[in-house]
DNA sequence: TTCGTACTTTAGCCTCGTCTAAATTTAGAC
DNA sequence: GTCTAAATTTAGACGAGGCTAAAGTACGAA
């Protein structure tokens, strides 16, 4: 079985959703995260449900099927291991690589992402701190909490990022905010929960709560 | 600029077949190797002739414009670079790229082909012999003659493949005819002009014809 | 010079994936 | 329980890219 560009962008945009939000995933939900409209949406969810990709209730939201939750995995997993080769391999930055890796992970081959997968030494997340599933389509969740849930004094490790535009990551760029950094919470201001932060070796760092909401720490369990 | 998967396929399509048998390009050739219908290139040749691709006249064919050509050249550089890459770092056999290849050319992006081109260093030539345009679209045409060109004594050196099919490319590898090997014209049969090589250090092959007109040789300027 | 045939184009239709505008359903507010 | 606003679906259209069948053109043979 094989499935169009289109129709893999929907499978995997559901099961995105799903993975955040829960099901059912609603018409909007869909068609706000791939920029097109509801009506479009209903149509393409018609053609996934006759494939049996998707459970699908008219008005009611729909929830990807066994074997339509697979194929997004596996979309997913080709989508992660081209970003690995792109900042692995040609050294593109974290920002870079989400556009090539939309296209790149729709290239129809039985063997070629696996073979990727060995070329790379089959990692296990990609450069966003985000896990590769398995050929099976198997990964573990990255542990994780929100930056912003920590509380003063505690210590983490930051190890992923909720929001991937490009902006974003440039500005972690821009302060050092690395994936694999250690930073300590110094301070939280009430008034906006803003928070400040050490970073190793460096002056304190403010950021807004805003951007701690999109980022991903794994906690350091208080040494000693 | 950008265009479609399928418009990019028929500029690429016409560019081989001008090289081949020279301009104009016939309808009906490109259908041939297109695998498609005369009626559906037409329709196409009228796209393409509106954006300035090529010079199409009604009922006597086509050629490639300055732009047309430019383009094509690019494709050819992409499917050549990205064939490299899946025989020299992903270990697969020259009878198993094209097909991949052939979607990976389409991939947009200012900088990936470049930066591709710079990771494998720079080859001149693809696995199966053919040169690879450089960035400005500019290459060297491969010194070569056909193996069926060569008189009973002659020395040379197989440098490429006129055919790419994968059974041809696999009957090559079971006689161990792989680019680069060293070869003499030990005999010609006169009834349907079968070629016996010596080929180092194995007992003598016996070729058809058909074969050895779809192999490229550089003959080696007889020695002292 | 006129045919006859092969090649090419046109006409009309189809599927895919998208859109806008209109109709329908749901679900929350009262 | 009704009503209304928001969400969703339907209806009708379009462009890309393909097809078949029919019509038109070119060109070699006679
Ligand atoms: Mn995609
Ligand atoms: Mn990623
Ligand atoms: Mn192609
Ligand atoms: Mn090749």
């Amino acid at each position: 079985m094989t499935y169009t560009l289109a129709e893999e962008d929907y499978l995997k945009t559901i099961y995105k959703i799903a993975e955040r939000q829960g099901v059912p995933v609603s018409t909007s939900a869909i068609a706000d995260l791939m920029q097109t409209r509801p009506a479009s949406v209903t149509d393409m969810l018609k053609k996934l449900a006759e494939k049996d990709l998707i459970d699908y209730k008219r008005y009611h939201g729909v929830s990807l099927t066994k074997a339509g939750a697979r194929w997004a995995t596996q979309l997913i997993r080709k989508h992660r291991l081209w970003e690995c080769f792109l900042v692995d391999k040609l050294g593109y930055n974290w920002d870079e690589v989400h556009e090539i890796a939309e296209q790149l992970e729709h290239i129809q081959s039985d063997t070629l992402i696996d073979r990727l997968d060995d070329y790379l030494k089959n990692p296990k997340f990609d450069p966003h701190g985000d896990p590769i599933p398995d050929a099976s389509g198997a990964y573990r969740m990255r542990y994780q909490i929100l930056l912003s849930d920590l509380e003063i004094g505690q210590q983490a490790i930051l190890v992923g990022v909720r929001e991937h535009t490009s902006t974003f990551l440039q500005y972690l760029d821009q302060n050092n905010l690395a994936l694999g950094v250690n930073l300590e919470i110094l301070e939280v201001l009430p008034y906006d929960g803003s928070l400040r932060l050490r970073l190793a070796e460096e002056n304190p760092l403010l950021i807004s709560g805003q951007v701690a909401r999109q980022l991903y720490v794994r906690q350091i369990t208080s040494a000693v």
